[in-house]
DNA sequence: GACTCTACTTTCCAGATTGGCAAGTAGGCG
DNA sequence: CGCCTACTTGCCAATCTGGAAAGTAGAGTC
């Protein structure tokens, strides 16, 4: 009835994956950058979205520097929008 | 930057704050059902979100039945709506 | 092929949250 | 004055969140 996902409603997971999805694939560094958590804590987070099926992540090197590569999934982008449209119908009450 | 309300974002406190944006006041037992969770874990939201200023309770008595009045204040109006603009802002990046 | 260096990963831990049950309390009614 | 209802509070278990620090694995170096 409500449909909030708990695999994303919590701010960092929502942050991760909604920075996600507006591009096919994010560095590690990046992400973690751009969320402001240490190395453990997006690391955790990635690995428990990847165990949902909701993120994929591959490592690639390039010119000596290897890098983690993570993305939403075909189910995780479902799963988002799925969970953006029910927050949408509660926030859409607001005003 | 991110903006989220901690006091607001939870499950169970984002519906019981937009149920209450709709309205001007509602009473205890109609958001328990409403919201699905026992009495004290309503109490508990409500109280915490009263000592925050976000939300006002008020007894009344009709007809030998005594209810508990809860309604937000203007300064849980507020922060409601910084709340889903912070929210919209990530969501909004989806699709 | 061993060493190092980097980029995560995992472990350990503390503190905060969330929820239910059950006991407590307070006000109205008979 | 006791009872009943409508919350409130105390107690507790489970889960979550985050950081620091230790661990690991692969790439480059010599």
């Amino acid at each position: 009835m409500v449909g909030l996902d708990p695999l994303i409603h919590p701010p960092t997971r929502l942050q991760l994956v909604t920075t996600l999805s507006a591009v096919s694939e994010a560095e590690f560094t990046t992400l973690r950058t751009a969320l402001q958590v240490s190395d453990s804590v997006l690391s955790k987070h990635v690995s428990a979205l990847v165990d949902a099926g909701y993120l994929r992540s591959r490592k690639s090197v390039h010119a000596g520097r290897r890098t983690t590569w993570v993305g939403l999934t075909d189910v995780g982008r479902q799963a988002l929008r799925d969970h953006v449209a029910a927050v949408r119908q509660l926030i859409d009450m607001v005003d």
